[in-house]
DNA sequence: GTAGGTAAACAGC
DNA sequence: GCTGTTTACCTAC
């Protein structure tokens, strides 16, 4: 089973000795496992077939050194996507990290040196970074899986956490809309029957945002740019007078607290840019949730607000309140009252909040802040050195919860868990989302 | 009942 | 018009 395909767009980036990151290392730094995180691994994992040969033997492939720091070749995703399609290299809003603008984007179509076998990687690795066109043009077909077992060196830090579960396994085990029940029941299905772009075996939209985002450098992207990574890495944009796709697209954006809306001031009196980004939890744990499952609350609606689709139909919450999960990056002006102000409404539109989950508290030097667009949840930057934490809320346990009761944390459940910085105690971001 | 896709209403910009 | 959010409905399982 080949999951790779569209591997040649975006080969590598390369950022320039100049590069400014204040918290990313312009060299690659080692980690203790498997390294695939996409923003300062030097190895990376690469699709297998073989599932079972995947789990038990993850290949390697050390990323062809530059002077400076290389992103990994993208040959190695979960699925072997690529992460952004090759008419957006250049695109200055298109995977396009803040942090480091002066990311050099070096590929001008699929370089064999590039893709070539590494050095220690044996040729039948190779051959399966070869890109394909899975999603595009081929049925897909999850493979069935076994729960994940942590590797022998598990836990091992945050960042080797990440690595250690990309992977479409991770996130078949983390996620219930991924979980094997039998055959290729996993094969995500049109809704309707005579949906044109019905590809039995197509993972869901909000597998293929997560592969698009977490390709692309600081895993965000802008709109645009994941409706271009679509288009060119699968079949939803062959009709370009389709609009649906983005539709679902947005839909899946807004509603999976897997994704996260990031409104970064790329420089001083520059207009705000909106990214889309994978939240950190959806990081560490290397999988996606179900963007359906927050239909479990509308069923609660259904019985108090009858209707029909139409005249009837309920006025979103947003209309009163923007609420949106926009974090902003770059400073805030928030106050503590303003937290308190917000927290408390927040609270009272959800019940839930508060009891479900516990109350505990973030590392002292993490910071929260409120967007004045709304409700703000999140960290950023995602990357070691950074921990500020975005907060819509003034109580640090109501940020997130990673704790308990969430599959998405399934293949480090229990014991083993590692503390994460990333983590605050209480209300997962989907959560959060999801009773927001 | 759950998961996923799609359409559409609606607000903000 | 685009974007983001939300609701509703549909099909498949």
């Amino acid at each position: 089973m080949d999951f790779s395909f569209h591997s040649h767009h975006f080969d590598r980036v390369q950022i320039s000795d100049q590069d400014s990151r204040p918290d990313l290392p312009s060299h690659p730094e080692p980690t203790q496992s498997t390294g695939n995180f996409a923003m300062n691994a030097p190895a990376f994992q690469i699709s297998v077939p073989n599932w079972a040969s995947w789990r038990s033997h993850p290949a390697f492939i050390h990323a062809p050194q530059h002077e400076g720091y290389i992103y990994p070749r993208i040959a190695d995703a979960d699925y072997g996507l690529g992460p952004l399609p090759q008419e957006l290299i250049g695109d200055p809003n298109a995977c396009l990290d803040p942090y480091s603008t002066n990311i050099t984007p070096t590929t001008a179509g699929t370089s064999l040196d590039v893709l070539a076998p590494q050095k220690g990687e044996s040729q039948s690795d190779w051959s399966i970074l070869q890109p394909s066109h899975v999603f595009k043009d081929q049925p897909y077909n999850y493979p069935q899986v076994e729960p994940l077992q942590p590797p022998p060196d598990f836990p091992p830090s945050p960042l080797s956490e990440v690595s250690s579960y990309q992977s479409p396994q991770s996130l078949i085990a983390s996620s219930p809309a991924m979980t094997s029940h039998a055959g290729d029941r996993l094969s995500p299905r049109s809704s309707t029957g005579d949906n044109k772009e019905e590809r039995p075996g197509h993972p869901p939209y909000s597998v293929l945002i997560y592969q698009a985002l977490k390709d692309a450098p600081g895993h965000k992207l802008q709109l645009q740019s994941i409706y271009s990574w679509f288009e060119a890495n699968t079949d939803k944009g062959a009709d370009p007078n389709a609009k649906g796709w983005q539709n679902s697209i947005r839909h899946n954006l807004s509603m999976n607290a897997g994704f996260e809306a990031v409104k970064e001031e790329l420089g001083p009196g520059k207009k705000a840019v909106n990214f889309w980004r994978l939240t950190p939890e959806t990081i560490h744990s290397g999988g996606i949730q179900s963007t359906t499952r927050y239909r479990k609350l509308q069923h609660q609606k259904k019985a108090t607000n009858s209707g029909h689709r139409g005249s009837t139909r309920q006025p979103s919450e947003s209309k009163r309140v923007h609420a949106t999960k926009v974090v902003k990056s770059h400073g805030t002006n928030s106050t503590h009252s303003e937290n308190e102000a917000h927290q408390q409404q927040t609270t009272s539109n959800n019940p839930s909040m508060g009891h479900e989950y516990g109350n505990a508290s973030f590392p002292m030097t993490q910071t929260y802040m409120q967007h004045p667009m709304g409700p703000v949840i999140g960290c950023t930057p995602m990357l070691p050195g950074n921990n500020t934490v975005f907060s819509d809320t003034a109580e640090p346990g109501s940020a997130f919860d990673v704790g308990h009761n969430h599959d998405w944390y399934a293949p480090e459940s229990g014991s083993n868990r590692v503390h994460d910085p990333f983590e605050g105690p209480s209300q997962s971001a989907w959560d959060w989302k999801k009773e927001n």
